[in-house]
DNA sequence: GCATACATGTAAATGGTTACATGATTGG
DNA sequence: CCAATCATGTAACCATTTACATGTATGC
């Protein structure tokens, strides 16, 4: 039995971002920073220099490959395409359980057709209770301070958390129920 | 005409959010963990170290005063306290236009006190149009890929990101009718 | 006897941003 | 002629996190 080559350490956000555009198909930076922009831009967006940084670590560790392209009119490019021990190590990372923040949970949900339903299923369920808990703690916290004059400032910010808790929660039941079909 | 001790250079969030922990009194670094821990840090909370990094900047800026407190059944403990200078950096942090996020805004607003409401509505109204933009430009996206089968995954991160920017919207016209009166 | 609260820090690594640098081609 | 697009990077800086380090006092 033949050892696969591992990348034992976990992906940074960016790099799972990265490999998650590629496995669109092959792309150049140029590309991924444009994609980047109209689509997961909205919740994970690297700066360009990261970008260029993280490309030639992914093919050290042999998440993906380059290839140059010639070009006539435009400057040559690099572009990159994943291996399977990159699609791995996205799925990998697509079904790590206890997604660390919302956006992280974004971000599995995004590139959620890449793994089986049940998988994000199971995230979104880890982070239904996490934010009942939330929730919990911010009517507690609601009833101590509700009537003090003194928190009115509080009291504005915590009623953010509030409707945000809430929110989510709907949104939570509303792609559970989606993701059931 | 003397010159005033000026910061020139901007706060960070952290240190804006220690300053306005101090504004509320006299505090050692470990009650403002606890402070931070049960308050603020739902919004923004730094690490021990980052705090205890802090708080001596401060005190070199001329932001704070530092007094050791003697203790005969715990540890001695070091004290700070904000100076005019520091109120002063920490009022100009809270009036300065544009927040760059919403935990800046939010956090703007938990320590809002300090500061007359017009200075705040002004900080929500800025953020309102952000807003509007954004809402606007999720939608064009909606009707681009609402049908897609392709995109579902897509949709439904989208549909948080409409979501919370409808709720955001109810919540800033709460915030403005609050801050109003 | 043990866990927890009190109290303060250092060292190292990391992940990320901003600014700088360059240069060709296309379209108005 | 000028702006925008294509294309890729380096250097410097920074804020923040994680791990390490130490020790007393209280309450169960």
């Amino acid at each position: 039995m033949r050892t696969i080559p591992q990348q034992t350490k976990q992906l940074t956000t960016t790099e799972a971002v990265v490999l998650g555009l590629l496995a669109e198909g092959e792309r150049s930076g140029y590309d991924l920073l444009k994609r980047a922009e109209a689509s997961v831009g909205h919740m994970w967006s690297p700066a360009k220099s990261q970008l260029y940084a993280i490309l030639p670590r992914l093919v050290d560790g042999g998440l993906a490959r380059r290839r140059a392209v010639r070009q006539r009119s435009r400057p040559d490019k690099q572009v990159y395409r994943l291996t399977p021990v990159g699609r791995r190590a996205l799925t990998t990372w697509l079904e790590q359980p206890s997604p660390r923040s919302w956006d992280e949970l974004l971000l599995k949900i995004f590139f959620g057709r890449l793994v089986p339903a049940a998988v994000l299923l199971q995230q979104l369920d880890e982070y239904r209770e996490r934010e009942e808990a939330r929730l919990e703690e911010y009517r507690t916290i609601e009833q101590k301070i509700a009537d003090d004059p003194k928190s009115r400032h509080g009291y504005l910010t915590l009623r953010y958390g509030l409707a945000f808790a809430r929110a989510r929660l709907r949104w939570l039941d509303a792609a559970v129920k989606e993701l059931s079909e």
